[in-house]
DNA sequence: CTAATTTATGAAAACGTTTTCAGCTAACTA
DNA sequence: TAGTTAGCTGAAAACGTTTTCATAAATTAG
C-alpha cells in the first residue's frame, strides 16, 4: 500500500547487534561453521527468524566467488521431454538453495556456442547442457572445465573423452525394447528412421536395434535404415521412400514420436491399416501419442528421474573437495520402458 | 586441458591500470556516464574488450542495489502458451542483458505464494507473474509493489485495482470468434465449457459468447453453460450430462484444447459425427489440436507477442524515473486470432 | 581579465558478506 | 604443574563495483 520505496532490512550486523556477538560469528553460525556453540547457533538461527533476515546474495557471491546459479542449456524449452527435466531440475536445485538459468540453443550450435560465453560471463557455479544434434565439436565448454566449473551432458552428450559427467538414458535398452515389441507383434521387415549417427543417442540406438534383428535372425534392409534429422518433413520423405518400392516394411521403429507420428499420417492418407498392416513404435512418450489414433506403443524416459539424478549428482560435485575431480568417470544410465499401445496392436 | 582452476581475470582495475586512469572513470566510461571524455571512452571500450573484461554482477549488483535478473512464476512450462512466452521473455530480456528465474507454481496457490518468497529475497529487479486460477487474493504480490519492484501481470491477471500492470489476450474477442464461427458453420444449440469465473480470463469468454449469441438471437442453455476446472475428466463429465438428455448441443466452444480434446474423444466413443453432428473449437492453438483427427479449430492467442510486450513493457518500467509509477495504468491488450480446422467443417 | 560554470578525473567510502589471523578460555597430556 | 591442544569468538581485510565529494582544467559570461 505504502508508497515509498522501503529498503530489505537485517543484515548479518543487525543479527550481531541484537546478540552483541560479532558478525563474524553470525555468519559461521549461519553456515554451519563447526567452531561454533550449539547455544549460540541456535540463537542466532533464532533471532535471523525473528528478524526475518535473508541472506544477501550478491554480497556472500561476492565474497566467495560462488553464484549459487546453474546454468542450463537445452535446444528448446517446450519439447516435452526437456519440459518435464528441467522442471524437475528446477524444483530440486531449489530445495538446494541454487537458481538456474534456463538458455535456448534452438538447436543452433552457434547460439550454442554463444549461450556458452554469457553462461561463463554469468559465473555459474555448474553448466547443465543438452547439446543440439549438430553439435560435435564440444570445445566451446572447454573454458568451464578449464576453470574448474562442474559441467553436465545429459541427453545428448559428447562421444568419446571428455572431462565432464554424462547422465543419459539407455538408448540401447530403448531401442532393444522397441524392436523386439515389433518382432513379437509380428514383424518381420523392420523399418529404422533414426536420427543423426553423430550424436550418440542414434548409435546407441542403432545397435539396440540390430541386436535385437540379430538375435530373431531378421535381415535388415539397408534401404529401410534412415539415418536423418528426426522432423516432420523427413519422416514423411523417408516414408515415401520405403512405400513406392514393391516390398514394403510392416514396422516401423521410429526414433521420436514426431516421426512416429508423421508415419500414422501417411499410412492414413495411403489407406495403410494401422496395425494390421504396419506397427509403429516412437521414442519418448510425448502427450502427443496417446491422443492420436491410433495411439503410438513408444519408449518411457523417465524425465523425471533424470532430473532428479541431475542435481544429485551436481550437488555431489559441488560439495566434492575443492581439488577432487569434478566430473564422474562414468556415466549415469537412467533406465527405459516401453509404454504399450494401439499403433502396435496391444492393449488399448 | 589444464588441470588447474583458472580464476576469472580482468577487473576494472587491471583496465585502469593499463590505461593509467582511476578505476571510478572505467566504471562511468563502461556504464555511460555523461561526463567521461569521448576518446577515453572509446579507449576503454578497446581496452575492455582486448583483455576479455566481463562485468561482475554481483560486485555491481551489490554496491547499486541491482540485481539485473527477473522473476517469472508461472503455472507450469510444459503448457504450450507458456513455453512460447517464456522463450520469447528469455531471449528478448538476454538483449537487454538480463537474467530470468522461471519458477513454476504448478497450480497451486500455496506454492504461488512461496515462489514470491523465494524470489523477494532474491531481490529479483522485477517480477513477471502468470497467477493460478485459484488465486483470487493477490496480497502476496504486496511486498513488490510495497518495495517499489515493478509487478507484471499476465495472462491470468488480478481483477480491479492493483498498482501493477497488466497484459492479456482479448479473451473477450476470442469468444466472440469462436462463438460467431460456430454460428456461421450453422450452429443452433451451442454450449460454452468454460473455467472458473474467478479469473478475468472466463469472466471475459463468458461476455464475448454471450454477446455473439445475443447478435444472432440464440438463446443459452444455461446447462450447457459449465464453469470449472478445464482438465480433461471434468470435460467429460460435462459431455456426459448434455449429452444423456434428450435434445443435445450441436455446437460446442471448449474454453482451451484439452477440454476440446476431451470432446473429440467423447463424440467418437459415441458415434457423435464431428463435425456434421457436432462441431467444436478449442482455445490456445496447442500443436495437438493439428493432429488429433478430425483436427480443431482454436484461437491463436500469438504467445510471442505477449512475450515481447512483457520485456518492452518492462524496460520502460525500469528506465523510468526512479520515483514514477512502476506500472501502466492502461492494460495492454494482445489480438487474438481464429483457426480454422476441420472440427467445424471448414478448411482442411 | 576575472569570476562563474561546465567538463573531466581521482580518492575514498560504501555495499554485506566470508575468511584469515590472532587471542582467549577450558580441557587435555605427560 | 607446565605445556599442548581443542573450542569458540572478534578484528579486520577482502571481494569488484558504484558513487559522493573534491579538485583541476577548460570553457563561458560579464
Amino acid at each position: 500500500m505504502a508508497g515509498g520505496k522501503k529498503n530489505y532490512q537485517n543484515t548479518i550486523l543487525d543479527i550481531a547487534e541484537a546478540l552483541k556477538l560479532s558478525p563474524a560469528t553470525i555468519s559461521r553460525a549461519l553456515n554451519n561453521h563447526p567452531y561454533v556453540k550449539e547455544q549460540t547457533r541456535t540463537d542466532v538461527m533464532e533471532m535471523a527468524t525473528k528478524l526475518g533476515y535473508r541472506r544477501n546474495h550478491m554480497a556472500s557471491g561476492l565474497r566467495s566467488n560462488k553464484t549459487r546459479t546453474i546454468g542450463l542449456i537445452i535446444p528448446r524449452v517446450s519439447m516435452f521431454f526437456h519440459a518435464e527435466v528441467i522442471t524437475t531440475i528446477q524444483n530440486d536445485l531449489h530445495k538446494h538453495g541454487y537458481n538456474l538459468i534456463i538458455c535456448q540453443s534452438n538447436d543452433s550450435v552457434n547460439m550454442e556456442q554463444e549461450l556458452t560465453e554469457t553462461l561463463y560471463a554469468s559465473r555459474v557455479d555448474a553448466l547443465i547442457a543438452a547439446c543440439t544434434l549438430q553439435t560435435v565439436d564440444f570445445s566451446h565448454f572447454d573454458k568451464f572445465v578449464d576453470h574448474g566449473t562442474p559441467v553436465i551432458f545429459y541427453d545428448r552428450v559428447p562421444v568419446g573423452d571428455y572431462k565432464a559427467t554424462f547422465i543419459k538414458g539407455s538408448d540401447f535398452q530403448g531401442a532393444y525394447l522397441a524392436t523386439n515389441h515389433l518382432i513379437a507383434a509380428g514383424c518381420k521387415r523392420i523399418a529404422h528412421v533414426s536420427g543423426p549417427l553423430t550424436s550418440n543417442l542414434y548409435q546407441d540406438r542403432a545397435a539396440g536395434f540390430l541386436k535385437a534383428m540379430e538375435e530373431h535372425h531378421l535381415s535388415v534392409n539397408p534401404e529401410w535404415v534412415f539415418h536423418q534429422e528426426l522432423t516432420h518433413e523427413n519422416a514423411r520423405i523417408a516414408m515415401q521412400e520405403m512405400f513406392e518400392k514393391d516390398i514394403v516394411p510392416d514396422g516401423i521403429f521410429a526414433d521420436n514420436d514426431t516421426t512416429a507420428i508423421a508415419a500414422i499420417e501417411f499410412a492414413k492418407e495411403k489407406g495403410i491399416g494401422v496395425p494390421d498392416a504396419l506397427k509403429i513404435t516412437g521414442y519418448s512418450n510425448d502427450p502427443r501419442t496417446a491422443i492420436i489414433t491410433p495411439s503410438i506403443t513408444s519408449i518411457e524416459q523417465f524425465p523425471n528421474l533424470v532430473g532428479t539424478r541431475i542435481v544429485e549428482v551436481l550437488m555431489e560435485l559441488l560439495t566434492e573437495e575443492a581439488e577432487g575431480p569434478v566430473y564422474k568417470t562414468e556415466p549415469v544410465i537412467i533406465p527405459v520402458e516401453l509404454i504399450s499401445r494401439m499403433s502396435t496392436g496391444v492393449n488399448k
